[in-house]
DNA sequence: TAGCCAATGGAACATAATGTTCCGTTCTAT
DNA sequence: ATAGAACGGAACATTATGTTCCATTGGCTA
């Protein structure tokens, strides 16, 4: 297949990735600069989104996806629960979803499936992380919301290049998946983070 | 001493202090709300500061000053080298000095007196870090720089309110610090964050 | 007491940024 | 050859926001 419809599917792909990649860089970015990075015109994007709240909320629904396959693939891992638990949370950094969920929040209103989508990611991720706390792998008084605002944390970290952020990204969770699994040491100050404190970002 | 002047002198305070309040909250933030939450005008803003950018910087040198207090502090600390240390983070995370220097780097332009303040407070950093490290207390492989890029990510954490914000951040300080302190632990992966690194944020 | 002036409030102004619409153009399929 | 999908990008509408300007207030001094 080719010509004009060709351009069509390809372009589709095209502006995902573009918007992606721009709004991951700058939560605030200007609708235009998608379509500058997509080398398409502006009509390009509007074909395919009702307007700016539509794409980002396309770029969220599609990061919260990838996060729940990296705990499906978590969880039908039978090895130690410990590892599977730190591999999710190693390639959730890798893949940024952060970025597209929690720095994307409160940019736009969130639909009712979007809404679904959010709650079962974090029904998998607390499967996850509590196989690996009921095999007494994890330090005592930590919890799931805890790993959420660790990956908040590591998505705050930007050092000009993708790379090289993706790399001390990982330097910073080492440290943190080492401090979480001192199970002998005391558990860590303060009330740990609700679930309410770690919804709490999303409009509406 | 009251009236006219006394106000003012009053407002100065109260500008700094609205001031530091509404951009920590968000960086961002437009002149006009700073004069809001001061509860005066606009002009009295200009009065005192020649534009935007004045006063951001103002603010940002007040916080390397404080910055470099708690320095000098820990390094009177006679004691243990790790302590005045963990002290030294502790007190850098409550007075959220990384929301007035990161935060707002790159919203201005730096002048030569701050860059001095700013070189200063990291040689002064540099000395708290060296004395733990000498002592041995520290993991192997770790830097100063990865200190500022802590203070960086624990600065990203916003729950709303500003105490249980502090309580969350001193939270995974701990963890942080738990994991420097595992001295016979591997070095942690991927280079070690540069200064430059570090400093890059900066305009100009 | 009259008058000067620092200090102020806040409307008005000037821009800049940006989401969205619209129209002429291109290219494919029939 | 023609209809229509897909597109480019200028034009438009709106909003946000830094800065200026002027009338007003209140204390201090001659």
């Amino acid at each position: 297949m080719n010509g004009r419809k060709a351009q069509a599917a390809r372009n589709d792909q095209v502006i995902l990735d573009a918007a992606r990649a721009v709004f991951v860089a700058d939560p605030g970015a200007p609708i235009a600069a998608v379509a500058e990075r997509a080398g398409v015109g502006i009509s390009a994007l509007y074909r395919r989104y009702a307007g700016k709240e539509d794409l980002l909320r396309k770029l969220c629904a599609d990061g919260l996806k990838t996060y729940i396959a990296e705990a499906e693939t978590a969880l039908a891992d039978e090895g130690d629960p410990w590892n599977a638990f730190a591999g999710f949370m190693r390639r959730v950094v890798d893949a940024d979803v952060q970025s597209l969920t929690i720095n994307l929040a409160g940019t736009f209103t969130p639909d009712e499936d979007l809404r679904r989508t959010s709650t079962r990611a974090a029904e998998l991720a607390e499967r996850v992380f509590d196989r690996a706390a009921r095999a007494g792998a994890l330090r005592p008084g930590v919890n799931v919301a805890d790993t959420s605002l660790i990956l908040d944390q590591l998505a705050a970290l930007h050092l000009g290049d993708e790379a090289r952020t993706a790399q001390i990204r990982h330097r910073y969770l080492t440290l943190m998946l080492d401090a979480l699994r001192l199970t002998s040491a005391p558990p860590p100050p303060g009330p740990p983070p609700t679930a309410e404190e770690v919804t709490r970002r999303w409009k509406v």
